[in-house]
RNA sequence: GGUCGGAUGGCCGAGCGGCUAGGCAGAGGUCUGCAAAACCUCGUACACCGGUUCGAUUCCGGUUCCGACCUCCA
């Protein structure tokens, strides 16, 4: 039977069934990059998680509305809601704009997410193109009592707030005692009632760069306000998912319920998703522990951490491998090994089109037709359980592994039954190119031009191997090699591919 | 210090109360002019100590180590 998609909820700590608000629509959220400098691999791979997510809904038959932000101001660099404003500072570092600062790394974000093969989300916007909707919201959680303003700046009363909210701070795991008796010493906490307090609106120092007219203050908006203004502007006052990285959950997550909820009445999210952190030499790659990879760094090369460049599509096969939930560490003999596996699936895909066509209804190997259709059936069961990438992927490989048999002849053509055999043709491609956003990125793929000369290449060194003349036929097969054109010969004729 | 999570074969990484993960590397075989590719077979791994159980890598308790969050990060 079909079995129903099941998502971990951070919320409930639990895999949930999942039921859309109003199906067939599905609200999601993620939260997007704050652009003030490039895109790490970390970043990346939860982009990418939930990219998955984001196909295979549209896979099932959903209609995703996909919200991810891009926040250009408010984002601040330091604790204690003090620091400069991150992409303020990049400005005055880099003697430029605030929005050539937003400019120039959104247009890299884009760039490195549409190289990984990610789709672009419906709405992409932006906190600054949104100031209304936040002050709208600033004004509301003030209305409500839940919020105080000091000097200019609006500041969100928690402790007001989970008294009528029981449940601030169950997403992130924390005690609430336990935040409000935060004892560190945080600098100038002074115009806070509270600690575990935070800015909703924060006035702009004289030497700020960013700074918009609000009812309390010139000033900016604070950084988890643009997220549920957003999402609730597009996605309504509740809707189904919403994903990020795991070290959002606290404050930003946690803040964003509650501003919604103060806001609103009504916790927004139905389904909350965390993706894991990326790690390199066991450590978290982080762009404040300086540890982190550039994404053009590993597919040029040119890092301090790796032997070989890594093709965007090995990079998300390699990550693809782990549990979206499950660290990931990062290491150049890991990755190798990725593009070797990634390179045999792909070997398949190509392969598969070219299969003997099957005529016959019934199979004359049911055991290897029945495993075919379980293994199709896994694929589902796996992704339809908080989506399992690197199970889908390990179905994929048994399938890989019939589609060579049955190409090299060492299945016979009507193994399988006309169904199965369709099945296959269907299913084994569309996983991968829709469902996990894989594609051959080799120079050669889809290239025209190059399958033209290697077919005339390969005819003439089939004449030379017809006559026997071993010496041509491997001199072709020498020079291709060296131009990192591996030759396979079989019984169906010789194939290529670029190593 | 508080909270939470993890420790799997040579490497990476799934998973589960008893039955094959998968990829890479390695061994043997089939095929092949040779090579490559492909296919078949193989290693019997689950940090340590107790407990529950007919049976635990999988559940419970403890120990050690590692990591994350608590403060900007996806």
């Amino acid at each position: 039977m079909e079995s129903k998609l099941k998502i971990y909820n951070t919320f409930s700590r639990q895999k949930e069934v999942f039921e859309p608000l109003n199906p067939p629509f599905v609200g999601m959220y993620v939260c997007g990059p704050t652009v003030y400098s490039d895109v790490h691999l970390g970043n990346c791979r939860t982009f990418m998680t939930f990219d998955v997510v984001y196909r295979y809904l549209l896979h099932l038959g959903y209609k995703v509305r996909y919200v991810r932000n891009i926040t250009d101001v408010g984002h601040l660099e330091s604790d204690a809601d003090e620091g400069e404003d991150k992409i303020a500072k990049k400005a005055r570092l880099e003697q430029i704009e605030p929005m050539e600062v937003v400019q120039r790394y959104t247009n890299g974000f884009r760039e490195v997410m549409h190289l990984l093969n990610t789709l672009p989300p419906s709405i992409e916007p932006t906190a600054t193109g949104h100031l209304m909707e936040q002050i709208a919201m600033v004004q509301k959680i003030l209305d409500n009592g839940l919020a105080y303003e000091k000097n200019g700046s609006v500041y969100f009363d928690v402790v007001k707030f989970t008294q009528q909210y029981p449940h601030y701070g169950k997403l992130s795991g924390k005690v609430v005692d336990d935040l409000l008796q935060e004892s560190r010493d945080l600098k100038k906490q002074d115009e806070k009632n509270n600690p575990a307090d935070f800015a909703i609106w924060m006035k702009a120092a004289p030497e700020h760069l960013m700074h918009w007219q609000s009812p309390w203050s010139v000033g900016f908006p604070g950084w988890h306000l643009e997220c549920s203004a957003m999402s609730t502007k597009y996605l309504g006052e509740q809707f189904d998912l919403h994903g990020g990285g795991m070290d959002l959950q606290f404050p930003h997550h946690e803040n964003e319920i509650a501003q919604n909820v103060g806001c609103c009445g009504t916790a927004p999210v139905r389904y909350w998703m965390h993706g894991n952190m990326l790690t390199i030499n066991g450590q978290k790659m982080s762009k404040s522990l300086g540890n982190s990879v550039l994404p053009h760094e590993l597919f040029t090369g040119q890092n301090n951490f790796m032997s070989q460049p890594y093709s965007p599509m090995t990079v998300r096969f390699f990550m693809l491998q782990t549990h979206y939930r499950s660290t990931l560490d990062f290491s150049d003999t890991a990755l190798q090994a990725a593009e070797k596996g990634f390179k045999r699936l792909m070997n398949s895909l190509q392969l598969l089109p070219q299969l003997p066509h099957a005529s016959n209804t019934h199979p004359t190997l049911p055991d290897e037709d029945k495993m075919v259709q379980d293994t199709c059936n896994a694929i589902y069961e796996h992704l339809n359980d908080d989506f399992n990438t690197a199970m889908a992927l390990a179905d994929l490989f048994e399938l890989s592994g019939k589609i060579n048999a049955l190409y090299h002849k060492q299945l016979p053509p009507d193994a399988l039954g006309l169904d199965t055999f369709n099945r296959l043709q269907s299913v084994f491609p569309a996983i991968i190119l829709d469902v996990l956003g894989l594609k051959d990125d080799t120079a050669a793929a889809n290239n025209q031009l190059a399958d033209g000369l290697m077919g005339l290449i390969l005819d003439l060194r089939s004449d030379a191997r017809a006559k026997k003349d071993w010496a041509t036929s491997d001199i072709i097969r020498d020079r291709l090699k060296n131009l990192k054109i591996v030759v396979k010969d079989g019984k169906e004729g010789t194939t290529w591919a670029v190593e």
